[in-house]
DNA sequence: AAATGAGCAGTTTTT
DNA sequence: CTGCTCATTT
């Protein structure tokens, strides 16, 4: 890292350029990688010493001025590669960055400390371990073997866990290490809030335990460097003076304690740039300060606060909803985000029946883009939580609209792949509890609780780990039956495979092991639907190796680093949680399940009332400035929660939209009428939220109305179905209220339904009907979620088939293969 | 120790 | 309606 080592060909090398810059980036000067930033971006990259503050709105390049920022710091020579430090929260976003340095620069970054804030202090706290009571080996804990180790704390205490589960002390843990609490200063009262009192102590044997099998959780990644950087100021002042400009991706979500490590790291130079949306705050519950951006300049005194306001991504009318809507929220920074654009449509507002109609809709008008050929990786329907994407996933297999649904587990949470890393983890970490209590009877070995507890209780004893106490109980013959002969031969395996370790490579190492514990052969035997792909994903886990050197770099990687290989080629409409969406951007955004006690989520709201609240509308101003040309606004009048028909409100954040970027889709067909429900699902409950009320005393709109202008009316959706009602008269009865005595009226809906469905199915058949199906009936095919099948029917490209399973479904055949192709 | 059945709770989750 | 835990059976 010398400052040959960069390229500065594309820049004018004399020094005396260097001034110009400062003072006037239009300069006939100005270096080229300044090009096309506006004026406070530009101002964001140039200054450079001192603490500064981005304040970047949605889709106003904060990534570019980051990454020209750190091109700028290189050019200038104020720093080599080596002297920068930039942290982000995802691996994406550190790969982002480190790209488009790189096609900044023209030649890739290297020796650059990019990466995240847990990877980054991840590989600090592999340097000086010993100063927190552990090897620069130590095994990163994720929250399985953190669940499982607690679990066995909690019964060592004679702690009833159904009163007081082991789930809730991991987050109460959590939640103090995001505070930068070890347990040593956890308030007192605290402890309180688990098994009467302690918490704490079970908290010092948590982290004792961690220390004992050389093992850090997240948070301690953070924590112990914390607590490192202030006990061992020596340590902390060589950072100082590597590190001579830092930069900060995402600032909103940072926790405590990433802010106190940030905090450490820049109090010498101070010359770190924070960059993040304080209105894109959605992370509080995971302990995310928003307090962290707003008290930033009294954090880091004489800061320069910058404001990115134009957007580049989306219409006026999206940008003005988005707006209009955050600015219902109190506390905040303010911005305010305009373009230069003119063109585009209002955003829309649909009202439909219920989820079925929702996704029906949905899935029609994504058809009609695709009929435009719109591509459909610029289409993506964000839902509030998970569970809401299966609807959209059922609607799509029927029209076969090819989908993707983002963010589902990770790779390396899949069981098939915990149980093979926990077999390696062993190889390489025999003292490693939680994988042999994972592994030990998986296969089943006829190992189980029972004999569990007893080698606990002889590790105990004897201070052993589970693996070593289970050899000396084979050894001393203590066990007998079933366990003795099973252990003996688990014993007598491991032993094999450490040593077949010493001579093969890693890869190889694995397949022996995956195939002589059998752990291949059970999965093969099973026949579960998803079966084969656990299989494939063993292999895929096998190929993923080779890329490594040995185990302990693969065994790093995973627990860090790894996530899903994407395939963002191909050409699929994305479902995706509003969270998982920040930071993307689409063409054409569907926003379904706009209703009270949906979004805003019930229980954020019971949880977290207007902290909460003001969460949620972060999230509505996350999903609607996603849009880039259109943002679709869907709730349903009606929704089956957890099998219940449940009656739903249109969301109060529709009514906080500024009437004049939007605009009211009727549907065809009216349902409900203007029901007012005095005891609404939603309103009685606990600190919830009564909308009739609000509705009455909430000023947020009368800046917009003027009911002497029809153009700029408010939009109500009390409102709404009140004119619909009157319009259609023959739907007597308010449909919440109906529905409330739920399922008399769902006779109707189903026919409601039928007649629709019943029409789009001929209109389906009529242009398919030449379509000659590849499969005959009686043919046995498979499908990857329903799994095996016998066709019944055949008509055009659509299969009835009867699953195994036990449920009969009609199937596009793109969806299903031949069984014998399995 | 495994295989069944009843009972119950159920947002978001970058590392 | 699910998917998980717990208690009961074999």
């Amino acid at each position: 890292m010398i400052s040959d080592d960069f390229d500065f060909d594309d820049f004018d090398s004399d020094p005396a350029m260097h001034e110009p810059v400062h003072s006037t980036p239009d300069n006939a000067q100005t270096p080229p990688y300044l090009d096309g930033l506006n004026a406070p971006q530009c101002e964001a990259v140039l200054a450079t010493e001192g603490p500064v503050l981005v304040l970047a709105g949605a889709g106003t390049g904060k990534t570019r001025v980051l990454t020209t920022r750190i091109t700028h710091l290189l050019a200038t020579g104020l720093a080599f590669t080596g002297q920068i430090l930039a942290v982000t929260f995802t691996n994406k976003a550190a790969r982002e960055m480190q790209d488009r340095v790189a096609r900044l620069i023209n030649r890739p970054v290297e020796g650059m400390a990019i990466g995240t804030f847990h990877s980054i202090a991840a590989r600090m706290l592999r340097s000086h371990a010993e100063l927190a009571g552990l090897e620069s080996n130590f095994t990163i804990l994720d929250t399985d073997d953190q669940l499982r180790i607690l679990k066995q704390l909690v019964k060592a205490e004679n702690i009833d866990d159904k009163r007081w589960p082991a789930r809730q002390l991991g987050s109460l843990i959590d939640r103090w290490k995001n505070k930068a609490l070890s347990p040593a200063k956890v308030p007192k009262d605290e402890g309180f809030a688990y098994a009467d009192g302690k918490g704490i102590k079970l908290y010092q044997q948590y982290q004792q335990h961690l220390k004992n099998i050389n093992a850090a959780d997240f948070g301690d990644l953070l924590l112990h460097m914390i607590e490192i950087f202030q006990q061992h100021p020596d340590v902390l002042a060589r950072y100082h003076a590597q590190y001579k400009y830092m930069l900060v991706d995402e600032y909103q979500d940072t926790n405590v304690a990433q802010y106190l490590w940030l905090r450490l790291l820049a109090q010498a130079q101070k010359n770190i740039c924070c960059v993040g949306d304080d209105d894109q705050s959605i992370y509080g519950w995971r302990g995310a300060e928003v307090g962290n951006i707003l008290k930033f300049d009294q954090d880091f005194p004489g800061a320069k606060v910058v404001r990115l306001e134009q957007n580049y991504r989306s219409t006026p009318h999206i940008l003005g909803a988005a707006s209009g809507l955050i600015a219902c929220n109190q506390g905040r920074l303010g911005k305010t985000l305009w373009t230069e654009r003119t063109d585009g449509d209002k955003v829309t507002i649909q009202g439909v029946w219920d989820g079925k109609e929702e996704a029906r809709t949905i899935g029609e008008e994504i058809e009609d883009l695709q009929r435009q050929k719109h591509p459909l990786s610029e289409i993506a329907v964000l839902v509030r939580a998970g569970y809401q994407t299966r609807e959209f996933e059922e609607r799509f297999i029927n029209l076969s609209v090819p989908y993707r649904v983002v963010g589902g587990p990770r790779f390396y949470e899949r069981k098939e792949i915990r149980d093979a890393l926990a077999y390696l983890r062993l190889i390489t970490t025999p003292m490693y509890d939680p994988s042999f209590e994972r592994i030990i009877n998986v296969p089943k070995r006829g190992i189980g609780p029972g004999t569990l507890q007893k080698i606990h209780a002889h590790g105990q004893k004897m201070g052993l780990s589970l693996l070593a106490a289970t050899r000396h109980m084979v050894e001393l013959d203590m066990l007998k039956g079933k366990a003795k002969i099973s252990l003996s031969k688990f014993i007598d395996d491991y032993d094999h495979w450490r040593s077949l370790a010493e001579h093969e490579s890693h890869t190889k190492l694995a397949e022996i092991i995956l195939e002589e514990s059998g752990y291949v052969e059970m999965w093969q035997q099973d026949k579960s639907p998803d079966a084969p792909g656990r299989l494939e994903n063993l292999g895929e886990l096998v190929r993923a190796m080779g890329d490594f050197e040995n185990l302990p770099g693969f065994l790093e990687h995973i627990s860090l680093v790894m996530e899903n290989q994407e395939n963002t080629d191909s050409e699929k409409v994305s479902i995706m949680t509003l969270h998982a969406a920040k930071g993307l951007e689409f063409d054409q955004v569907f926003l379904p399940g706009w209703e009270e006690g949906v979004f805003p989520s019930q229980m954020t709201l019971d949880e977290s009332g207007t902290r909460g609240l003001e969460e949620e509308r972060r999230l509505a101003y996350v999903g609607i400035t996603r849009a880039k040309k259109k943002a679709h606004i869907m709730f349903a009048a009606n929704r089956q929660v957890f099998g219940q028909w449940q009656t739903m409100l249109p969301s109060r954040f529709i009514d906080e939209l500024p009437a004049d970027h939007v605009e009211m889709q009727s549907t065809t067909g009216v349902y409900g009428a203007g029901g007012h429900r005095p005891n609404s699902y939603y309103g009685g409950s606990s600190g919830g939220y009564n909308h009739d009320k609000d509705e009455n005393s909430r000023d947020g709109w009368s800046r917009h109305d003027r009911s002497d202008d029809f153009a700029t009316e408010t939009f109500s959706p009390q409102k709404y179905y009140r004119q619909q009602s009157e319009q259609n008269s023959s739907y007597e009865t308010p449909g919440w209220n109906r529905a409330k005595r739920r399922g008399h009226d769902l006779h109707a809906l189903k026919n409601k339904i039928k007649t629709i469905e019943g029409k789009s199915s001929r209109v389906a058949k009529a242009k398919k009907e030449k379509i000659v199906s590849p499969f005959a009936i009686g043919e046995r095919v498979f499908h990857e979620k329903f799994g095996y099948g016998v066709i019944e029917d055949i008509e055009g490209n659509k299969l009835d088939v009867n699953f195994e399973n036990g449920s009969s479904k009609k199937i596009m055949d793109s969806f299903v293969k031949p069984a014998s192709s399995v």
